[in-house]
DNA sequence: ACCTGAACACCGTTCAAGT
DNA sequence: ACCTGAACACCGTTCAAGT
């Protein structure tokens, strides 16, 4: 079952790496509720307790999945806005940025209802996780500010804070299937929910 | 510990009420983590197993709590708009309209992340939660009805998921800290992130 | 009809070793 | 330094009774 070849080879620092892939896949086959310690334990090979060398607890290893899974949200979102080719058209980068979004919440959402749902939201821990999570939002600024260079930071802040919003709270509706949404017209849908929203925060934004 | 005087008392069909009850408690003491069936048997002064009697297993009671949810927040949001003493400014009364929504989400945490989280969103089971949740959704379509009455049902219904969205994704950052907001600064906040949407989604649906 | 008790196969986490 | 084994106090759920 378990591979057995591997089983001495995590001396080098190579278990805490194998055990978020292992975390990560536990996530994608059995969901959220699904992950266990022990499980992922079970699965790269080693003794549950070993989980605790590099793992404070349970939630120290979700944290650091969702911590990688901030930084690869920031590269998708970038790369979805750089693919319209459209330098200023700020409104379709926004709008694409959206669809991407949604497509990383549809991967593999399992992961993304760990990144944003209330399992690590504890207290003051893991100020490496909130700092991902402000460097993916910089894509977003990053994209106000060309619409509005003569709007202030704050009002940016305030622009990006709703945008982040309905595409959270659209992905998140998808997600636990309150929306349904077929993959066909995905792209479709998510231009009709959020365009509203862009041309509203891009007019706000104007009037600064 | 426990009430001793009520062991005796569920009888009549007042257990699954007492359960429903003492899973708000918990889920409010202790967050949606913290919730577990025999926690909710052991306040209520019965054996865990008598939970079965009256519900399938551990989620279907949470489907219960969470349909009562929605309820009551379809309640609360017919409140807040009529509150407003504006029957004509459909702006302000979608603006309060999403104030309520992030009183209710605030105002009981666990319970609202219950309701809006991965838990339940299992297969066809529960339908009368899908029930209930349009029937909270209904508020919101009849809000946009006055400010588009000429528009097509579906573009409203659209205009509804591209609010439901915005100010569920709001709240649901707000609950894990993505976005700090105190209470003092709520009312005005909500304004600033929400008004831009309401703009957007009343002028694509006067356009319709 | 409604509730209980014992049992099963799991958890996360702690303590005290092993190499 | 890194991993293991046994133990603890929990889970949700099943089976077979009890009144």
């Amino acid at each position: 079952m378990t591979a057995e070849s591997t089983r001495k080879s995590y001396h080098h620092g190579e278990l805490p790496q194998a055990l978020r892939e292992a975390t990560l896949a536990i996530l994608a086959e059995l969901g959220p509720e699904g992950f266990t310690l022990r499980e992922a334990a079970r699965r790269v090979g080693v003794n549950h307790r070993a989980v605790y060398r590099h793992f404070e607890d349970k939630r120290s290893l979700l944290a650091a999945v969702a911590e990688e899974g901030y930084r690869s949200l920031a590269v998708l979102l970038r790369a979805a806005v750089e693919a319209t080719g459209s330098p200023s058209d700020v409104a379709e980068r926004l709008v694409a940025l959206c669809e991407g979004y949604l497509r990383f919440a549809r991967g593999e959402p399992a992961r993304y209802q760990v990144m944003f749902g209330p399992r690590l939201n504890s207290d003051g821990r893991f100020p490496s996780l909130e700092l991902a999570i402000q460097e993916a939002l910089l894509v977003l600024r990053e994209e106000l500010r060309k619409a509005g260079p003569a709007s202030s930071s704050l009002a940016r802040r305030d622009a990006g804070i709703t945008l982040w919003s309905a595409i959270h709270g659209f992905s998140s509706l998808v997600l636990t299937q309150k929306v349904p949404l077929s993959e066909r017209q995905l792209s479709r849908y998510v231009d009709t929910v959020m365009r509203p929203v862009v041309r509203g925060v891009l007019m706000t934004l104007a009037r600064q």
